[in-house]
DNA sequence: CATACAATAT
DNA sequence: GATATTGTAT
């Protein structure tokens, strides 16, 4: 799906401190060698450090790569606690987990702050510990999913606290009340106030234990923070391959069994298909933004390559805005994300973005590069083959390709067009004004598509890795060099097609940031000002030609052609024939100015979200990060 | 009593 | 594994 299966690997990198050189040698290789259960969940890098001080100064050097740290005891100067000591003042609260064969260090370990102590030699079950620790550590940083359970068979240790928090362990009674006592999280003896199931009359079920003995099964209760790890589960082997058996291996929760995951896939499908029919809810809090720097340069055309340096940047006002449950039936839909993640982006419900007071486009100096809160895994580590060499930059069928659905009939949509605006970058491009701008040529270096006359920008990578891109918008704002009276391409402005720099990345680290450069990138707010928008009704040049139906020339298998702009390109064979996206819809049409006092439609109403204005992919994907309640 | 939720049956 | 049904708590 999505996401880059490279870039979904959890690398886990673990200091091991020892000043035993053999022992330091056995224990990194034992690291390095053994094989989590699934190597395409996580790989481990261990660095070694041969005493104290070698530890500080690599974290002084790799901070920030360091995830885990285990460190022996007894070491010359400094030992293992003094070093934890150390870490926490200079590098903050890293997880430290303390070995030695000295088992009377351990209580001093756990209560000094170390993670665990794990006592020499080292078992394998322990090493196992190691893994998981690191691997629930990096996932989620805030607690450590252990239990008793997930102790029992090792010599591990871990501070009393850690088994003991309800919220961590995630397992309560059926009862309630029963649960306010913590601590008869894992016991097997308290059942005084457990309904039991020999209350029940006319039981089909069958009892799971003893029938003699009420069952006492534990319920799991999916909480945020679990959920959270389900979705990052299903983020990591896509949604078209989640099954219980491959989430519940990614989430590795000790206590957590196929069905209980089977049962929470279940319900979260049914949720999917009803946001799908229905259309989706959501409560975005908080502060939001919504930024794209774009650095603008001399159009494309011709031989014109003049550096400027414009930057924009648009933030949306801090405003809280909740939809109303009762339009939809979800509203007690909930953002799970971290609401600084970028990629939240995806889930703001887009009749917001009309409400032009709410921007606040401004010029912000130079620079180069732009950053895209975009639902990303733009990663194009593939040939764009499925569509013919060309993908948008936001096109939907990207998305559709990597989930796994083939993108030949989706299209080839961008950055400019409203259809993709509702659900991916529509804020950014509506306050910008891209899509009033409609046409832009776009040039290839595939003879075949090396123009796109439709009437939204599109980007194609044409080679795996970093990919280059282009808009002309330059030209019709200028009205010079205007792509609708296009030279045909030679080498030489073939090198200008090829731009810079535009890396799409996508790690866990930065999951869904979009850094590239732009160039031969224009827009302007004051355009944007003018007119409505809808797919003949552009805001152009003077000469440009916008009578409906008119046409202009496109540069098609390298002969010149022409192009109808109600109907798309006129050799649908080779272009694509999607027809222009609908934008005479209250949400595109609106215009910033003239409609500012008029009433947007409330997010009660629910009519703004149909789903088949949506790129569903891209909307199921922005699903996932979800509750999906 | 209806609903939400998770376990359990099919 | 997917879906339908049931038990339980609210």
């Amino acid at each position: 799906m999505a996401f880059n299966n490279q870039s979904s690997v959890l690398r886990i990198n673990v200091m091991v401190v020892d000043d035993d050189p053999v022992f330091l040698q056995i224990m990194s290789r034992r690291l390095e060698m053994s094989k989590y259960r699934d190597p395409s969940i996580m790989e481990i890098t261990v660095i070694a450090a041969r005493d104290s001080i070698e530890a500080l100064s690599t974290l002084k050097v790799q901070r920030n790569n360091i995830d885990l740290i285990i460190t022996d005891y007894y070491m010359p100067g400094m030992n293992g606690l003094q070093l934890k000591e150390k870490i926490t003042q200079e590098f903050g609260n890293l997880p430290v987990i303390v070995m030695s064969s000295d088992t009377n260090k351990e209580q001093e370990s756990l209560t000094c702050g170390a993670m665990c102590f794990i006592p020499k030699p080292i078992k394998a079950t322990d090493l196992t510990k190691i893994y998981q620790f690191a691997l629930t550590y990096k996932r989620n940083s805030k607690s450590i999913l252990w239990t008793e359970d997930n102790n029992k068979d090792t010599n591990v240790s871990v501070p009393q606290q850690m088994q003991l928090l309800p919220e961590q362990a995630n397992v309560q009674r059926t009862k309630k009340k029963c649960a306010s006592d913590s601590r008869s999280v894992n016991s097997t003896t308290n059942d005084s106030c457990v309904s039991t199931d020999a209350s029940r009359k006319n039981r089909k079920r069958k009892p799971t234990g003893d029938p003699s003995q009420p069952s006492k099964k534990r319920k799991v209760t999916w909480t945020d923070q679990l959920h959270d790890l389900f979705l990052q589960a299903i983020r990591h082997v896509g949604l078209d391959k989640a099954v219980p058996k491959k989430i519940l291996a990614f989430m590795n929760v000790p206590y957590l069994t196929r069905e209980n995951v089977a049962s929470h896939l279940q319900k979260y499908r049914i949720f999917l298909k009803k946001v799908a029919d229905q259309g989706l809810n959501l409560a975005l809090p908080g502060t939001d933004s919504i930024f794209l720097h774009a650095h603008i340069r001399e159009p494309y055309y011709n031989n014109y390559y003049t550096p400027s340096t414009s930057w924009y940047e648009t933030s949306l006002n801090n405003r809280s805005f909740y939809s109303n449950p009762a339009g939809l039936g979800l509203g007690q839909s909930r953002l799970l994300s971290n609401i600084r993640e970028p990629f939240r982006f995806n889930q703001m419900p887009y009749n917001y973005m009309n409400r032009s007071s709410t921007y606040e486009p401004h010029r912000i100096g130079s620079g180069s590069n732009l950053t895209l809160p975009i639902q990303s895994n733009l990663s194009f580590s593939n040939q764009p083959s499925l569509n013919e060499g060309r993908r948008s930059f936001f096109e939907p069928s990207m998305v559709a390709n990597t989930i796994g659905q083939p993108s030949l009939n989706e299209g080839r949509r961008s950055f400019f067009e409203p259809s993709m605006m509702t659900n991916t970058i529509g804020q950014t491009s509506q306050v910008l004004g891209f899509e009033q701008h409609g046409p832009s040529a776009i040039g290839g270096n595939n003879i075949n598509n090396n123009m796109m006359m439709s009437s939204y920008g599109s980007f194609t990578p044409n080679q795996p890795g970093p990919s280059h891109f282009s808009f002309g918008m330059q030209s019709f704002l200028n009205n010079e060099n205007t792509p609708y009276n296009p030279q045909p391409h030679t080498n030489a402005n073939l090198e200008l097609l090829e731009l810079e720099n535009l890396n799409l990345y996508d790690d866990l680290g930065k999951t869904n940031e979009l850094s590239c450069n732009i160039s031969n990138f224009l827009f302007d707010h004051n355009k944007q000002q003018q007119g409505g928008a809808d797919s003949t009704n552009f805001d152009l040049p003077a000469n440009f030609p916008t009578e409906q139906n008119q046409i202009f020339p496109v540069q098609d298998d390298g002969n010149w052609t022409t192009v109808n702009m109600n109907q798309g390109h006129s050799n649908g064979e080779t272009l694509n024939n999607l027809p222009p996206p609908e934008t005479n819809s209250t949400i595109f049409n609106m215009n910033p100015i003239n409609n500012q006092e008029q009433d947007v439609p409330d997010l009660t109403d629910g009519s703004f979200l149909n789903p088949q204005d949506l790129a569903f992919e891209d909307f199921v994907n922005s699903l996932l990060n979800n509750d999906m309640n």
